[in-house]
DNA sequence: GTGATTGTTAGTAA
DNA sequence: ATTACTAACAATCA
């Protein structure tokens, strides 16, 4: 379930539960079929290692160490990352198994198979051949505004685009447009200077409050859409009145309030 | 059976 | 040459 907040939750995990601890072994799940992990040269590479540090950027996850290997991992739509101690059993869908001295484990669960962990050397520079443009959290101000605002497509569809910025997803996407009363079809290019900063300083606003309650959307105020994602709903914000409705917009759901977004 | 799901991407069109 | 949109991928749930 994850856009930014989510891996930077996962980021936690990693850094409070597999830390400084010698990795013993690496293997592959049962059903690896349609998803992309490492062969078994790279899986040898971590044997003997340790994670010592651990970073995240949009939506990929890294554990590794200075003198490397790391491993990055995209939760795709369903992926999660479930550290626990033997002997309790492996969870089921389990794709990458890691095993740590003593008794901890670390499984990447991924029922869809739309995620994947690759062994790298180097995060820093695996981020720049992919493409990703800077983090949400990490964008500038200035930068922001040039390249949304020089979007022609669809406001939704530039805060999504991972190559513009990374982390933010359909959910969040959703969110920020709520909060700040814009259709998510708008085209961005068309958004005022004003609309713009607004667009980014609520960014930073909801992210940030994401990533403090852990992702953990049951302890986000109930005047938030992301709690009242039902078509044909009230709309949460405190006296508009409005329903919520249910539009495609770049081929994704796009939920919003037919009164206060425009 | 139908259509939905918090993600990416190859191919196509503008 | 870029940029933007669509369909496809896979499994599961309502």
């Amino acid at each position: 379930m994850p856009e930014l907040p989510e891996n930077e939750a996962q980021r936690l995990t990693l850094e409070r539960e597999c830390l400084n601890r010698t990795i013993e072994k690496a293997e592959l799940g049962d059903d690896v079929s349609y998803i992309e992990l490492p062969g078994s040269n790279e899986l040898g590479r971590l044997k003997g290692r340790q994670f010592t540090e651990t970073w995240r950027h949009g939506k990929n996850v890294f554990a590794g160490s200075k003198s490397g290997p790391w491993i990055t991992v995209h939760l795709g739509m369903t992926g999660w990352l479930i550290p626990f101690d033997a002997p309790d059993d492996t969870p089921d869908h389990t794709k990458l198994l890691i095993t740590f001295e003593g008794d901890r484990r670390l499984a990447f669960r991924c029922p869809r198979k739309l995620g994947h962990v690759r062994v790298i050397d180097d995060p820093g520079a695996y981020i720049g051949e992919q493409g990703f443009g800077p983090d949400a959290l990490d964008i500038a101000k200035d930068a922001f505004c040039k390249v949304v605002g020089s979007t022609r497509g669809a406001i939704k569809s530039a805060l999504m685009s991972q190559d513009k910025l990374a982390g933010i997803g359909n959910l969040w996407s959703d969110e920020i447009l709520f909060r700040i009363g814009v259709g998510p079809e708008r085209r961005a290019n068309e958004l005022s200077d004003d609309e713009l900063e607004d667009t980014f300083d609520t960014m930073r606003e909801l992210l940030k409050k994401g990533v403090d309650v852990e992702a953990d959307y049951a302890k986000l105020p109930d005047t938030w859409l992301i709690r009242k994602r039902d078509e044909g709903g009230g709309c949460p914000r405190r006296g508009c009145g409005g329903t919520i409705r249910r539009t495609k917009v770049g081929g994704r759901s796009a939920y919003h309030c037919d009164t206060h977004q425009s």
